[in-house]
DNA sequence: CCTCCACAGGAACCGGTGGGAA
DNA sequence: TTCCCACCGGTTCCTGTGGAGG
């Protein structure tokens, strides 16, 4: 029943990874001028999602010869010893059980990496730095005594690493900084075009169904995302119309993207968020969001977890930029954040 | 000037898990 | 095997916050 339009599903997964970047031309310059056999300086890159920072570092990274790379998700790894542990599994290329001490992996990450150069990619720093500080960086930085290891930190855009590390930490690792721009509405539109062209039969897509994707966002991955589920909903021919119509359900499928890798608990957060915003028109304050969730919970049948749990995982929800979150540390309000949904349309578990 | 709002977020702690040494 | 110790997701406890209203 689907797939009617589309002839080659992969460009259109979140995961693929074009041979040619939209706009991208200085990134990549900066990038290969700076990641290489005599190079050794530490990066930080940084802009909005789905600009290309990661596949562009990535593709930078392997084409280099006798490096060790590690590459740390830490949207995952969020914590030091996860993340030591994933850096020592890509340089043994063996699993690394837990119960080690952390002093240990760092210890073996040393002996390993003291012959070989080595780039070690942490991707959503931002993660880390919040789940549990710059443990992580110090450790990282004090190695630059050994010159062989490089630094790769990749963050969205709202990040100042400089304000979230220690003073001794950023003055050693003194990373180069590299700042993606947002893409504008056009760009978007070469890059879903790009994957229509790639993906879909010929003749199925109007262009003006693609220039409406390109007017409502300038985030690629939505972008796509919105293709696809057009793609994979439409008659014969993707119209504006019908992207107008399936505008709620791509947004709804992006979320639950952005959402997987997290816990059952963010969702029913999330989706006790969303039912207060569509409910009320007043500003949501962090007690109504529990309130709310608790009664999710209940009605789930699903045990709650504690407000200061629940407040890291608000936290958590901001950085994935789902929602945007104003802090009143006192005042009026009392010690509170408001809170406010950064998508319109409403969840739907699927 | 005092009090109260209403939760942010640090600290200490708990039980489960898994490696290492005796 | 037994004992010890670290990590981790989670909980409980607690202190701090600054302007509006009394």
């Amino acid at each position: 029943m689907t797939r009617k339009l589309i002839s080659d599903p992969e460009p259109l997964q979140p995961g693929y990874i074009p041979s040619d970047f939209v706009n991208r031309e200085n990134t990549k310059t900066a990038l290969s001028n700076l990641i290489g056999p005599d190079s050794s300086r530490n990066i930080h890159l940084q802009g909005p999602e789905g600009t290309g920072k990661t596949h562009l570092t990535l593709l930078q990274v392997n084409k280099l010869d006798q490096v060790n790379t590690c590459y740390v998700d830490c949207k995952n790894s969020d914590t030091q010893y996860k993340a030591l542990r994933q850096v020592l599994q890509s340089l043994t290329e063996e699993p690394v059980n837990t119960g080690y001490h952390t002093s240990d992996l760092q210890r073996k990450i040393e002996e390993r990496t003291g012959a070989i150069q080595t780039v070690i990619v942490l991707d959503e720093i931002e993660f880390l730095l919040e789940n549990s500080g710059d443990s992580l960086l110090y450790f990282l930085s004090r190695m630059e005594n050994q010159p062989k290891v490089n630094v790769i930190t990749i963050s969205n855009q709202n990040l100042n690493l400089q304000k979230q590390v220690e003073v001794r930490t950023f003055s050693s690792l003194q990373p180069y900084p590299i700042t993606l721009e947002p893409y504008t509405g056009e760009d978007v539109y070469d890059i879903i075009l790009d994957r229509a062209r790639k993906s879909l039969r010929p003749q199925t897509v109007q262009k003006s169904s693609l220039t409406y994707i390109a007017s409502k966002t300038t985030n690629p991955r939505l972008g796509i995302q919105w293709l696809k589920t057009a793609a994979e909903t439409a008659d014969k021919i993707i119209t504006e119309t019908h992207v107008q119509q399936i505008e709620e359900k791509a947004i709804n499928e992006y979320i639950d993207q952005l959402l997987e890798p997290f816990t059952e608990h963010h969702s029913l957060l999330f989706q006790a968020i969303q039912d207060l915003a569509e409910n009320t028109d007043t500003t949501i304050q962090t007690g109504d969001v529990y309130q709310s969730y608790q009664e999710l919970c209940q009605s789930q049948e699903v045990e709650s977890l504690s407000n200061r749990r629940i407040s890291d995982h608000l936290k958590q929800l901001e950085l994935l930029n789902l929602i945007k979150a104003e802090y009143y540390y006192g005042g009026a309000k009392g010690k509170t954040r408001e809170i406010r949904l950064n998508y319109a349309g409403s969840y739907s578990k699927s």
